[in-house]
DNA sequence: GCTGATCGTAACAGAAACGGTTACGACTGG
DNA sequence: CCAGTCGTAACCGTTTCTGTTACGATCAGC
């Protein structure tokens, strides 16, 4: 499987606005994000939907619209972001129901269902630890272009 | 992103060929594993053949064939057999290069770097600490038809 | 009001991945 | 020799992902 990036966008797009609170450009438009992300406006403009139904940013309309952050960068954690993207388990069942009639198709299910929130709550925990405003700093000490 | 099942598969087919073991028929074939998962017996020696490069499992070619364990259920953890079937990150960078003229085009793919390599370390921990005879006997206490 | 900037969202497209299927040559115990 | 099985390539339909275009809805400022 190809993971998806749309955590990374979405962090990206959160420390970017951080850094740009904090240089006193409170609201910023969807075109303004894409030019740091490099992607289409509608590309950030989809992620931001997401923030925005989970209470993370806020969305003005009109002239003068734009984007904000609707809670400070350090109360603002990796786990709020991924479950505002629509978290997905990490590994999947059979996709086709297996044979009821083996003792191994029948109860397996339930045992790695078991397993894989065992790994889901790992992965949750660790992204919990860090918040937007840690990542936005550890950003800053990699400016050293390649 | 929808997460694949090859997990499950793997797992699934060392499970059954424990319990098949345990029982005294300790080659079997892919087609009869196939049957315990329900899916195509190609689907299954592709999983094999995984299994096998990894030393978990072995095979025999010829009249007589199958495939057979290579250790004991209980040496072989679900890390292994991640490992086994080609674990890939959990989560992706961006998929185009981002701004590098932006600080945090920048320096973002670093930092969330250190922070996937921190979720994924931590799904090993978790998949380390079961063993393919531990989700064969979880396995077997759900015995319940639906 | 009007206007222009911006959001919000649907529709679509190309690429890749996934599970599945068919086919067929390679191998080997009996 | 030969029947049974592995090993693997080729192909298919579906889904997902990223990206693009398009266009109506909204509203601050004039």
């Amino acid at each position: 499987m190809a993971a998806n990036s749309r955590l990374t966008i979405a962090v990206h797009v959160l420390a970017w606005m951080a850094l740009a609170k904090r240089r006193g450009r409170e609201i910023m438009t969807s075109d303004e994000i894409a030019a740091s992300v490099a992607t289409n406006p509608v590309i950030v403009r989809r992620s931001l939907g997401d923030l925005r139904e989970a209470g993370l940013v806020e969305s003005r309309r009109g002239a003068g619209a734009g984007w904000l952050l609707a809670r400070e960068p350090a109360a603002i954690t990796l786990l709020d972001v991924h479950r505002a993207i629509g978290a997905e388990p990490l590994f999947a069942l059979h996709a086709t129901e297996p044979n009821l009639d083996c003792p191994v198709g029948l109860g397996i299910r339930p045992a790695l269902t078991e397993v894989y929130a065992a790994a889901d709550a790992a992965v949750a925990r660790e992204l919990a630890g860090r918040t937007v405003a840690d990542v936005l700093a550890e950003t800053l000490t990699h400016q050293e272009r390649p």
